[in-house]
DNA sequence: CTTATTTCTTCACTTAAGTGAACGAGTTAT
DNA sequence: ATAACTCGTTCACTTAAGTGAAGAAATAAG
């Protein structure tokens, strides 16, 4: 399991197996059980999460209802708005699926970068790179019918659409379940 | 009109005036008349920037139709996911006002931080505050219908709804110009 | 195993957005 | 000054999403 995280990271630096041990020893790896919540509307928190296996999901309560705005599996990292705005939290955090995930919080990260200065060219890049991804996937969004969405979700993440319950899915493409249900029904007929 | 981005920069870190003369002679400022396309689909780029004064819009032209997807006012940066991914441009970017804005690209950054690390800094600090901005949007953008995505705008950038012509805030806020007019005669109707 | 609970789908009905066309007001160009 | 555009609004009509309710299917809990 942690080859996983030392192969992603030597995608960006390269990285000695003392670096390694010291990642190691932080003890940062967590096994979540699916439905367990990392992290409740009100909190204040200055957690991290890298997810190494199973899928987590942000997501926010308004009038009682459930809107589901990211879902993170495999590789994907997540910094919480309110970690970064130092408020507290709007959104809840949960498992989706059992997962491993490794959990780091900011005296942590001051810890490692000031060891390895080179982390902190690593989570530079990273960051540039998840703005970016950030940045495609709003304007995607912006530009999409629901339909569209759901096709394109179908494309680039199609595991999603097996892994996540369906109300969690149609929140997530900005409808509701009964719409997605219909949708669903019509690109069917359409294909016959 | 240089003070602006001084008075910018020194909410991020303190800037002495050699510091300062430095900035001046790069020759980042320029002013550039409305409708002033700064950056095409299909283009190659790698200049960021950053509003001092005016308005700047970015959007997509897909089957024909412009899809705006954000506008930069008064202090607002900008880099976009082109320069980032370095591939071609798949957006427009292009003058709503005659603005005046600074024009960076990646060379001169480099340039700059080399010769004061305190811009890399700054930099960093920025782009987080950016991250989480964007996170912020995009999680408000899905969970709002278009009519509670208006009454944001009217609360959060009034200025824009004024600024801006009516079919372009209409695909801002992803619908068609035709039921941002419906939107805006029925909320007057409410009122009364 | 049986009872709850959650999840998904379907239905009838309401509401809002998409579409295509038309019109006037304001701008720009010639 | 006139013609050509752009822009915002309105209208009638179509299509899709929201709502509330009901029921089947799958999952979880006892």
């Amino acid at each position: 399991m942690q080859n996983l995280l030392f192969n992603f990271i030597s995608k960006y630096i390269s990285i000695t197996e003392e670096e390694k041990n010291v990642l190691v020893s932080l003890n940062l790896f967590h096994s979540v059980k699916k439905g367990t919540i990392l992290l409740k509307e009100g909190q204040h928190s200055k957690e991290s999460y890298f997810v190494l296996n199973g899928c987590i999901r942000t997501y926010y309560i308004l009038d009682g209802e459930e809107k589901t705005t990211a879902f993170y599996t495999e590789m994907d990292a997540l910094t919480p708005p309110c970690v970064i705005s130092q408020t507290p939290s709007e959104c809840y955090i949960s498992c989706v699926e059992d997962s491993i995930i490794l959990v780091s919080n900011e005296d942590m990260s001051e810890e490692v970068n000031s060891k390895f200065p080179k982390f902190d060219i690593m989570c530079r890049k990273f960051s540039e790179e998840l703005l970016a991804k950030q940045q495609i996937n709003f304007d995607e969004f912006k530009t999409s019918s629901p339909e569209q969405r759901y096709l394109n979700l179908l494309k680039n993440r199609p595991d999603l659409i097996q892994r996540v319950p369906q109300h969690q899915l149609a929140s997530f493409l900005g409808i509701k379940p009964q719409s997605l249900s219909r949708l669903r029904a019509r690109m069917l007929k359409k294909e016959s």
